[in-house]
DNA sequence: CGCCAGTTTGACCAAGATCAACGCAAGTGG
DNA sequence: CCACTTGCGTTGATCTTGGTCAAACTGGCG
């Protein structure tokens, strides 16, 4: 558990890929972090439970210990939102407003550490090493945000859903050959396309030989310069 | 000079508005401020000009004195993606990477003070209280680029540009009658339109009624309810 | 005066949304 | 064990929004 919180220790932002896998803890830091280990509690939730919903209180944040997580917004029109995908090792729920802005459910079985808010801001305080730690994985959820906004703002379609396999490529497995545990509707509301349009998408890579789909949520990149040449910008 | 630090301190941010206007100062955080104030360089820039380019080190950040700012990127095939608009006491270009993923222009003349990045992070490390209002200001940032992201990721035109008076109107003056600095392209790159389309939305307003622009520049919001529920998700 | 950069408008086109149908595998209940 | 339902995923036909291309308008400024 210590060697885990060292390795990818507990980070903060709304949601996000941020372990601080490449990060040197510099002397305090740890104490900090294994005492912020103590304060969290673990919780399991099934396929499509409610972790929290928008309206809520932020009274807490939490770190996916397994399964996937999907941060969300649903609009009046029955439309939706996913704002971020949670895997192993991210965290999620650490907000400034008071009610939750975005609901968080979990995608599949999923566990996660739960950490009191004000706890753990009084450790950061107590610690200068973990404050700039935090600080640091705040700006690189700021950096992604931006990198969002990219596709979101000025992407195709194709390059949106290329540059999503490549994300999760390397998310997940670091592989060409992954699980996706979402389904086509979640890939849609992620990236701001109907299922249709992924659908499409992903039938036209299989055509030209860019990927393969044994079945729907099994996945194996097979050109992946081709889908990078696309992702890229 | 302190004044102003205590009203709307400096804080960072690839870019945001995130002066800590409503922020309690804690105790210890204003001698902090004071000594950012004093490790802080004045700068002025001309219209169009170059604050720094994507590529360059990021060894500094800013705080926008008077004027306005645009955080920008531009793209091979010649499109440019404007991700922020800073007016006076907006903070940009505190970045966790090590070149700038961004450039920094002014939009029209502005004056900036420019704050060394080391300097200030040592500062935050001795200070709880700014390591906490620098985690905040952060936390506000993120929020903001979620908003963005919906913007962007789920509005159409109309929308966007609704959404884009009110947020000028509010951060510029909080009326209904106020000058907007930048160009319709400038518009077109932050909303993630072409100039064209709004151009079109702008004179739609214009014809029914909901804005008046004697001049390009100078704008006035005649039937806000209008826009508001148009800007509304 | 004419030039120039920025703005506006119109005609046309294409990407992706919408609407509709079908396929397919996993339950579920008789 | 087999109809029947249900939830996803896929595919096709059509429509809409906003992009593209082109041209005209405007207000400074040499």
């Amino acid at each position: 558990m210590l060697r885990d919180l060292g390795q990818t220790p507990a980070v903060i932002g709304i949601g996000g890929s941020l372990g601080f896998d490449s990060a040197i803890t510099p002397a305090g830091g740890l104490d900090a972090l294994i005492a912020l280990e103590s304060i969290g509690t673990r919780q399991s939730f099934a396929r499509n439970q409610e972790i929290y919903a928008e309206g809520d209180a932020c009274k807490h944040w939490y770190k996916v210990v397994s399964g996937t997580v999907r941060i969300c917004k649903l609009f009046a029109d029955g439309r939706r939102h996913i704002a971020e995908f949670c895997f192993s090792g991210d965290c999620f729920g650490l907000e400034d407003l008071d009610e939750r802005a975005f609901a968080a459910e979990a995608v599949d079985d999923a566990i996660v550490m739960c950490f009191p808010r004000g706890a753990s801001e009084r450790l950061a305080d107590e610690s200068p090493a973990l404050g700039r730690l935090l600080r640091e994985a705040m700006l690189r959820n700021l950096t992604a945000a931006h990198a969002r906004m990219l596709l979101l703002g000025r992407m195709d379609a194709p390059q949106r859903v290329a540059h999503f396999l490549i994300e999760m490529g390397e998310r997940k497995a670091g592989e060409n050959h992954f699980d996706l545990p979402m389904s086509r509707n979640d890939i849609a509301d992620y990236l701001g396309l109907t299922v249709e349009t992924v659908c499409r998408v992903l039938s036209a890579f299989k055509r030209d030989g860019s990927i393969e789909m044994p079945q729907p949520h099994h996945l194996d990149i097979r050109k992946r310069d081709t889908l990078d040449a696309l992702a890229k910008t």
